[in-house]
DNA sequence: AGGGCTTCCCGA
DNA sequence: CGGGAAGCCCTC
């Protein structure tokens, strides 16, 4: 028997597989989808089989595999059709498609012995008499020896580490114990409580109205605080019960903490749940509670799609909208993408949750492609909170450039009453923008409608998607004051200005800087939710689903920021992230209230954030994308070369959109070559082409054929990205 | 990717 | 002529 084999290294000048002999000795445990190691070049190296046969026809000679890394871990059939889904959709190579669907504690070069976890006991031997001739021997004399025995003749056996080394080792001497192990899972839950759910119109409605035994995708639109986990809760209880099992996903680690506790509660030790929080070891256990299928229930962040779960009845995504479930590296999935092929694979249905729904994902449903449900009531009949767009560009005037009046005073207002706040500082963007600090003027392209990028070399701004260019002049075109600058705040100042402002209150902040070791989001979470805190101030990690009762108000310090990012999806980002950090006032029977400061007061985007309109926004944004030939309706692709050399990069890209005008649809739109947004990094220069088209039948051949000319040359990089989150 | 083999350039 | 860097190509 032979078995074609894929070499783990990373590289596309050996993406194929490579024939190898299956020894005797291994004929009857190799599997197609395992980790095998095997002779390579001069040295041995992992490999992974991707087909098992029973002929070999070429004419160069065979070395052997020379063990098998792992039985027990090996990707299903299911799984090995996803992952060849997944490389003809990335264009990544064969064997990081494989090795992203596996643990990351099983994706190590060296190969480490065991994860394995086990408690240590000791246990009496199988001899009675020798152990009734011990305690006559020793009865006055080895008290503390008999105490133990006595206690595993009661017990069985203990925990070795409860026995005092002097003991156990005497005892070991004379031959009287054996060492035993049990494995254990770090991640353990058995906490489940039995909770009983009274379910609200709304959520009634919705789960009546998905089908289980369908193959549909299902929309569910519900606003903040109107009851969607306790809908996804029932429908795994419903799967659950009929014998299946359920994968539901989530953004990320913030999320999870607050919803694993939710599902432990209501499925105890029934849930396994991945994030990239946990250590490799914890990974390794989940991973093998589904392969032992112990567990009907994952609970994860994107790559949890690729749980080798039997039996799957059920695919949750919640948060839908959030871009955390594309990934943003290599291989550049997007997990709703993976969602379907299972879906399709086991026939069964996906649900997509969300407050603020991508337009992709809303023009679908309304279209019929997606089933809508909508939740359009906050649970217990609290309101959404008010939301007041505060005019910076006048709190300017009186040289307030952080806080507004407004604001402060609402501030205070809670700080007496011991309600709590949170104020948002958005991020910026990684390019610079230029805005009038007077009266909130942004450069835009007037075909992209985007913002204008700076370059200060050449002090020009320009378009990165089609290359238009003007020059800064010194006055702003709208209202000619000399107020043109890149405006930035950081946490840490904003930090500083508040406890400035307010001297008593207690303020955490929340951003990268803070939350970088294991825990301290959870940490920061806790505390302000015990109320040891007043103020918490953060980046949009602090938008997502936490509830706080105690929180009645919420700042966005800086609407702008986000609004001026140079992508065609600025406006449905600043929506979404508004409307969820405003969900955050007010989720009690305190009212909440909401203050976004912004220097573009009249912004339509910001108008329908106010009013909690999301159909108004929708129907706007659709329809400039459909006058600017964005997605929903024509789909993206885009298109990096990189090189280190400048002249080549620039060169190898014209005759990449050279190549493409030849061989793809004519209908297809071509923009660029311009910079791409990360022009230069470590010395490496970076083009791109975005390609806009509706159906493109030629299109995904061009793009295979065009990275499998860059295959080989190991000068230039090329970097294909489907539907790009980010362009 | 990484090792081995060839090539090519320059100094002696 | 030799040595060493640079490029090329193969790995079942």
């Amino acid at each position: 028997m032979y078995a074609e084999v894929l070499i783990e290294y990373n590289a596309k000048a050996i993406d194929k597989t490579f024939t190898y002999l299956i020894p005797d000795t291994l004929k009857d445990t190799i599997k197609v989808g395992m980790k095998v190691l095997v002779p390579f070049g001069t040295k041995e190296i992992n490999g992974f089989v991707t087909n098992i046969k029973e002929t070999y026809e070429e004419s160069y000679s065979l070395k052997s595999i020379s063990n098998i890394i792992d039985p027990s871990f090996f990707l299903n059939e299911e799984l090995m059709q996803l992952g060849s889904y997944l490389q003809s959709q990335t264009l990544c190579t064969k064997i990081m498609a494989y090795q992203t669907m596996l643990p990351s504690s099983l994706k190590v070069k060296t190969q480490k012995s065991n994860y394995n976890k086990y408690l240590n006991y000791v246990e009496l031997i199988d001899d009675k008499n020798k152990i009734n001739e011990y305690l006559k021997t020793y009865a006055k004399k080895r008290k503390k020896q008999i105490e133990v025995i006595q206690k595993l003749q009661e017990e069985k056996k203990i925990l070795k580490n409860t026995i005092s080394p002097n003991i156990y080792k005497s005892l070991k001497e004379e031959k009287l114990i054996i060492d035993t192990k049990e494995q254990i899972y770090r991640l353990y839950n058995e906490s489940k409580k039995n909770i009983n759910i009274t379910f609200s119109k709304d959520q009634q409605f919705a789960i009546n109205n998905i089908n289980l035994e369908s193959e549909k995708t299902y929309l569910l639109h519900g606003i903040t605080g109107s009851g969607k986990t306790e809908v996804y809760l029932e429908l795994i209880k419903r799967v659950v019960k009929n014998g299946k099992t359920a994968i539901m996903l989530v953004p990320e680690i913030s999320l999870t903490a607050q919803i694993v506790n939710k599902f432990y509660d209501h499925f105890g030790n029934d849930v396994a749940i991945f994030h990239s929080g946990l250590s490799d070891g914890e990974k390794y256990d989940e991973y093998l509670k589904i392969l032992r299928e112990e567990v009907h229930i994952v609970v994860g962040t994107r790559s949890a799609i690729f749980t080798p779960i039997k039996k799957l009845g059920l695919i949750i995504i919640d948060e839908e909208h959030s871009e955390t479930f594309k990934q943003d590296t290599n291989p550049r999935y997007h997990a709703l993408d993976m969602a379907e092929f299972r879906s399709k694979y086991n026939h069964i249905p996906i649900v997509l949750g969300s407050a603020t729904p991508s337009l992709e994902t809303m023009a679908r449903a309304l279209k019929g492609v997606y089933q809508y449900i909508s939740m359009p009531n906050r649970i217990g009949g609290a309101i959404l909170p008010k939301i007041e767009i505060v005019d910076m560009s006048l709190e300017m005037k009186k040289r307030n450039l952080i806080i507004s009046t407004t604001l402060k005073d609402k501030i205070l207002n809670r700080l007496t009453k011991k309600e709590q706040i949170i104020l948002l500082l958005n991020r910026r963007g990684y390019s610079t923008i230029i805005s009038c600090k007077s009266c909130g003027y942004t450069y835009k392209c007037p075909y992209c409608d985007i913002a204008l990028t700076y370059h200060k070399t050449s002090n020009n701004l320009r378009c990165h998607y089609c290359g238009y260019t003007i020059f800064k002049s010194d006055e702003c075109p709208e209202c000619h004051e000399k107020a043109l600058a890149d405006y930035g705040l950081g946490t840490e100042k904003l930090e500083s200005e508040i406890k400035k402002l307010f001297p008593s209150a207690r303020v955490l902040r929340m951003d990268a800087d803070t939350t970088r070791n294991k825990g301290a989001h959870e940490d920061i979470i806790n505390k302000f939710k015990n109320q040891e805190y007043d103020i918490l101030l953060g980046t949009q990690m602090i938008s997502k689903g936490l509830n706080f009762p105690l929180v009645t108000l919420v700042g966005v310090i800086n609407a702008d920021a986000t609004l001026n990012i140079p992508d065609f999806r600025s406006g449905e980002r600043t929506f979404a992230l508004l409307s969820q950090v405003s969900g955050r006032a007010g989720r009690s029977n305190l009212p909440g209230e909401v203050i976004i400061q912004t220097f573009n007061p009249d912004n339509f985007t910001l108008k329908c954030v106010k009013n909690h309109d999301y159909m108004k926004f929708y129907n706007y944004e659709m329809h400039n994308r459909h006058k600017l030939d964005y997605p929903p309706y024509y789909f993206l692709t885009s298109i990096k070369i990189a090189s280190k050399d400048y002249k080549l990069a620039l060169n190898e890209i014209t005759k990449v959109k050279k190549y493409l005008e030849e061989n793809i649809a004519k209908t297809t739109i071509i923009l660029g070559p311009t910079p791409a947004s990360m022009f230069k990094i470590n010395n490496i220069y970076r083009f791109q082409i975005i390609i806009k088209y509706k159906k493109d039948p030629n299109l995904f051949k061009a793009l295979k054929d065009l990275n499998e000319l860059y295959n080989l040359n190991n000068k230039v990089n090329i970097e294909i990205d489907n539907n790009p989150l980010q362009v």
